[in-house]
DNA sequence: CCAACCATGTAAGCTGTTACATGATTGA
DNA sequence: TCAATCATGTAACAGCTTACATGGTTGG
C-alpha cells in the first residue's frame, strides 16, 4: 500500500509532532516545507484516506475535544519503505525535491547505515543523469539549440553539481557519525 | 487567456519547428524537456485545447497527409505574455523548473534588454527566497529539526546559490550581447 | 509478411485547486 | 461583542496518468 508525497509528509509529521489536520496545514504554510499547499480540500481529504487506511489514528489528546493524528505502525513502516527506497536517475531528473524530502524523513529511521545507502544511490543517480545532460549539450542536437536553450540546460547542469557537492557533504557528517557509535 | 506549461511548451516548441503530436511527444521523451510526460491522454487534449483557443493551428506540411502544428499570432503573443512575466518569490520558491522554462522560451522574443530585465527578476527573487531560508534556518524553529531537516534544507540553498551564480553568468552573456548590438 | 514504429485518440480514475460553507474559541 | 483565528469539511472543476483501442506505414 502506498501514498502520494503529501500523504507521507503528513505521516512524517505526524511522528515528528501529532498534530490536528489545521495545525498540519500551518507548517505547510510558515515552513520550507510550504512546496505543498495548504488548502483544506487537500489535506483533509488526505488525512482522511490515511486514517481509513490505518496510517494514521485520530486520538484525543492530553487537552480532549482536541483529537491529533498519530502514525500507526503501519504507518511507520509504510514511511520507511518509502524514504529507503534507492534513488533512481528518473527520481533525480524529474523530482529531485522529492528525494530530498525523502532524505528529510530518513530521520524517522535514524539510521546511519541506511543514510549511506540513500546518499550513495543519491550521487550515484546524480552523476549518470549529468553525464546525460552535458552529453546531451555535446550532441548534434544540442548544437540546434538556441543560446536560451543551452543556458536553461547549464542551469541545471550548475543545480545538479551543487547537489552532488552537498550529498558529498552530508557523506561525510554520516561517516563520521558512524564511526563515533562504531567506537563507543 | 492562458494555459498550463505543457501549453506553453507546445506553443514554443511548434514556434521553433512544426510538429506532428507524435513528434511533440518525441521530444519530451528524448531531450531534457523531459520533465513534461509525453503521453498521449496528456499531449493531444492539450493540442486540441490550444487549437480551440487559437494559439496552434493544424496546417498541411510539404508532404502532403502530414499535418502539422503552427503556432499563430495569437500563440506568440501568449507566450510572449508568458515568458516575459517577472519571476516571483514563490515561482522560485515553488517551481523554478517554470522559471527556467520560460528562460528558454525568451528565444521565442529574442530581445536582449527584456532578457536582461527576466534575469534581474530572477535574481532578485532568489536572493530573497534565499534570505528567508536563511532566516529560516538561524531561527529557532530550526533549532529544533532533526539534522536530517537542517541538511535538506541546506540542499536547498546550495541549490539556490547555484542558480544565482549561473543568473549572474547569464547576465554578462546578455550584457555583452548588448553592447554588440549597440555598437554595430 | 510481420514486426516495429508512426500517429491519434478516448475513458476511468486520482490528485489537487478554488471557492464556498459552517461553527467554535479567544483576545481586545 | 466583534474580529480574528481555530478547525473541518464539501462540491465543481481542471489536469494528468494509465490503459486500452485503432489503424497506417515501412523496413527486413
Amino acid at each position: 500500500m502506498q501514498t502520494t508525497p503529501l500523504g507521507y509528509a503528513l505521516i512524517g509529521l505526524a511522528i515528528a509532532m501529532p498534530s490536528s489536520g489545521y495545525a498540519f496545514r500551518k507548517v505547510f504554510e510558515t515552513t520550507p516545507l510550504g512546496a505543498f499547499s495548504s488548502s483544506p480540500g487537500s489535506i483533509y481529504p488526505a488525512l482522511g484516506k490515511l486514517t481509513k487506511a490505518g496510517f494514521l489514528k485520530q486520538r484525543p489528546d492530553t487537552n480532549p475535544h482536541k483529537p491529533v493524528y498519530h502514525a500507526t505502525q503501519a504507518g511507520r513502516a509504510a514511511l520507511s519503505v518509502w524514504v529507503l527506497a534507492p534513488v533512481s536517475v528518473e527520481e533525480v531528473a524529474n523530482e529531485i525535491d522529492i528525494a530530498l524530502l525523502r532524505f528529510a524523513f530518513l530521520e524517522s529511521v535514524n539510521d546511519p547505515k541506511a543514510t549511506l545507502r540513500f546518499l550513495a544511490t543519491f550521487i550515484g543517480s546524480v552523476e549518470t543523469h549529468l553525464e546525460q545532460l552535458t552529453h546531451y549539450l555535446g550532441s548534434e542536437a544540442a548544437a540546434a539549440l538556441s543560446p536560451y536553450g543551452r543556458l536553461a540546460m547549464q542551469s541545471g547542469i550548475a543545480g545538479y553539481e551543487a547537489q552532488r557537492a552537498w550529498a558529498v557533504g552530508a557523506q561525510q557528517v554520516f561517516e563520521n557519525e558512524h564511526q563515533r557509535d562504531g567506537a563507543k
